[in-house]
DNA sequence: CCCTAGCGGTGCT
DNA sequence: AGCACCGCTAGGG
């Protein structure tokens, strides 16, 4: 094989009530997804020529469909498709996976993960590999909490880490 | 309340 | 190697 095995990826889109999202699908799985990004999100720009999505892809993007609806909606999000986080480095997949064990409802810290990974001063580390999720929302960055209780931060803005926590029923102190 | 020192991972030079 | 970021925290005015 030469080296121009590239490694195709799909981007489809979500839409939502609160705009337009769109899914980054590579070989292994979903591996991004991301917020709509205007304040009114218009449709996004059709595809050209776009390649033809394969069967699988279709499946996953059904499950993150689905997933991603009931997030949404403050519910469990269900079966995910799978999900490749190869794009980052092993501390931040190792952040990312737990994460992903906090259920919807419930709520956590930049500490506590720390510790649940068993690092328990590389707290700011935390921090940063949060804001470095690719898929949130279906990895659940925002429900981990300052310590104080704060909220802590959001990349896609603290509007948008409110409005999940809220929804899933989650009480904020303050 | 604010301020500070200390912390660890990451990316750039 | 060094350095400057960071979704942080605990401790001390």
């Amino acid at each position: 094989m030469f080296m121009n095995d590239r490694t195709q990826t799909f981007t489809l889109p979500i839409r939502t009530a609160d705009g337009e999202f769109l899914a980054r699908y590579s070989a292994e799985g979903l591996c991004a997804l991301d917020f709509p990004s205007g304040p009114k999100a218009p449709a996004s720009t059709p595809d050209p020529n776009p390649a033809p999505v394969p069967p699988h892809v279709r499946l996953w993007h059904a499950l993150t469909v689905k997933a991603l609806g009931r997030a949404l909606a403050g519910q469990a999000a269900g079966r995910l498709p799978p999900l490749d986080l190869s794009c980052g480095t092993k501390f931040q997949q190792t952040v990312w996976q737990a994460l992903s064990q906090i259920t919807c409802g419930r709520n956590s810290s930049y500490s506590q993960v720390a510790h649940a990974i068993g690092r328990p001063k590389a707290v700011r580390a935390v921090g940063a590999a949060c804001g470095a999720n690719p898929i949130p929302v279906l990895v659940p960055c925002h429900r981990v909490l300052a310590s104080d209780q704060g909220l802590g931060g959001f990349s896609a803005g603290l509007d948008w880490k409110r409005t999940l926590l809220a929804r899933e029923g989650v009480r904020l102190a303050a």
